[in-house]
DNA sequence: TGATATACCTTGACAGACGATGTATGTCGT
DNA sequence: ACGACATACATCGTCTGTCAAGGTATATCA
């Protein structure tokens, strides 16, 4: 009954800035680490993908610049801003923080009174 | 940047469910374990508790009966079908799996090559 | 009398995810 | 020469879940 959508809804954000925090990277890249990453199992689709990257823009976490590929598609590589890496970090605590609190409201772990 | 709503989005219908796994509740209940669980930290708003139950009802997962206060306001309570009880042990199942692999996708800890 | 707690419910708006669709370049097989 | 496929980016329109705002009703306590 989860679907993907559902799943990463809230964390394409981190999961996009994540692949941006260890070098400049493109979106058919990232597209593709976060299915083998996940064996295939979870997707970034392209319309969210893309659509995404221009909220984070807008948003000054990431800056994009055009690749000077002699032959092949172009691609728009984006880079972290330190804004970016500092929302990144921040990011990862609070799904620390937020992932522990969704185990204990789903039952994953029985608490004692 | 991460707001209570992106957090639990996807995980509303499991959390109640899990509410519901351990015996008959009813919403204004719901609402304050989930509150007390995470600190006051997340909460399932009025608005998507009642919508959700509609939601959890037509998909046959709960069932509802009105209780019989004598005095107090009038409770509806929520009672988990099998299929309820069925849906809950997947989506545990599928949280472990999934939370699992977002932890890789934010880079929660560093994969060996 | 009115404030507070308990308890339920609906409407309308918003935001994120994505299917469908389109563009363009280059390679490889036949 | 032609079509299939992989790479690569992009937008539009729809769907769905969340929630602020508003409402109803009962009981208790100051």
């Amino acid at each position: 009954m989860l679907n993907s959508s559902d799943v990463l809804r809230g964390y394409t954000d981190t999961i996009i800035l994540a692949q941006l925090a260890h070098g400049d990277s493109y979106g058919y890249v990232i597209s593709r680490n976060v299915q083998n990453i996940t064996g295939g199992v979870l997707s970034l689709k392209e319309a969210t993908l893309y659509t995404t990257f221009r909220r984070l823009e807008s948003a000054g976490v990431i800056e994009s610049y055009w690749g000077d590929e002699q032959g092949g598609a172009r691609r728009r590589y984006y880079h972290l801003t330190d804004e970016g890496h500092r929302l990144y970090e921040e990011n990862k605590r609070d799904w620390l923080t937020y992932s522990a609190m969704i185990n204990q409201l789903i039952g994953m772990e029985e608490q004692e009174s």
